[in-house]
DNA sequence: AATAATACTATTCAAATGAATAGTATCACC
DNA sequence: GGTGATACTATTCATTTGAATAGTATTATT
């Protein structure tokens, strides 16, 4: 990424206001706009020039598709949606607009964007040997190969609970992490909805 | 939210796609297209119905302005700036596109997008006590008012350490979570450099 | 001193796009 | 049996918008 000039970075700004305050992006015409131009070639140069130094994507003849590419990056974030418990099987992915979601940049993660990712809020303490807290929200990938040691989300009496997946003599099972309740329960016959891939912690 | 038909859920279905998938909304004539309308008006129909439900927005006259209500809320993420460690005072925002960045929901964390939001990665397991993982992302913020008990971005030399804030016989110190480090730290002449408000823990 | 990049004015054209009007057919609901 | 919502066809108009051409002045860079 080459260097900008000072009037490059003020119109790199304005798209990237514009964008936050309006939800879309300046048209040329908008961008002359605000800075006076009187001519909207001076947009276009700029643009280009931005376009050039690999700043900004657009699209053409379409209109407002001017892109930050260091934006469109971080645009890999997704929502997840929340769950206090899953019931069995998943729900479809209709109508689901009032469930409560969580965003997470799958990029930063290292994760690629599934649909089978979920989260679950924690509830109870019997993760606390792995640093899981009540109320820490536990990011899982439905469907991913499960190797010992991993966290995972398991159906048990109807409703999901996380457990350490271990083998125990060569045999599938799952442990709480908490000296209090030191259940070790075969994993056979379980559901496994999914495998902790990361966790997000609000404080207070 | 009403419920929608189910003509309406695919037209909110594309124009999700079509952002995901090309960045921009589409306009009501690829709307119309993909559906196969052989009139502009049955996409203007359906967006309207979308408006009238609180499904969508849209600014009047303005070209791919269409947005998703749900997914406008999401839009509070904020790409956080990483650093390994703080020097004295805070670098200027400019020219920072190639930093390593989170993007965090503030919404979903209860933030303030504030432009003083930054993220440490935490090295060292000194805040095991507070089941902070070494390569744990703490986010903090700067500038806000300091609880005892909260954990805090400290500058010892030359170095930002997280810390448990406290009050010791009303002498304001900070405290390291980890039985192996019992030190105890007069606050004074130290730089808080920010509050943790938030963690996110990558697995693997 | 020559050259290229930057930063603009001024004007025009054509495509993209939103908006409007006038209808038709179907289905649920009261 | 009427009413309203849904789901469309067909057509037209006015704006918005990107793109192009022809220049000028200033500031680096070589």
């Amino acid at each position: 990424m080459k260097t900008l000039t000072s009037r490059q970075q003020e119109v790199r700004d304005f798209i990237q206001a514009t964008q936050a305050e309006q939800g879309v992006s300046p048209t040329l015409r908008e961008i002359a706009r605000h800075f006076g131009f009187r001519s909207m070639k001076a947009a276009v140069d700029h643009v280009r020039a931005l376009r050039g130094k690999g700043v900004v994507v657009w699209q053409p003849r379409r209109a407002r598709s001017l892109r930050l590419v260091a934006l469109g990056r971080r645009r890999t974030t997704v929502e997840v949606p929340v769950y206090g418990a899953i019931p069995a099987g998943f729900p479809d992915g209709r109508q689901q607009e009032n469930q409560e979601c969580l965003a997470v940049d799958m990029a930063g993660l290292g994760l690629r964007p599934t649909a089978r990712t979920f989260a679950l809020q924690v509830r109870g303490d019997s993760m606390i040997g792995k640093h899981i807290l009540p109320g820490d929200y536990v990011i899982l990938e439905h469907g991913k190969t499960v190797r010992p040691g991993d966290v995972v989300a398991a159906l048990i009496d109807n409703e999901s609970t996380l457990k350490t997946f271990l083998l125990d003599k060569g045999k599938p099972c799952l442990r709480a992490e908490n000296p209090r309740y030191p259940q070790l329960i075969p994993a056979r016959e379980l559901v496994i909805q999914g495998v902790m891939v990361a966790l997000v912690r609000k404080c207070q």
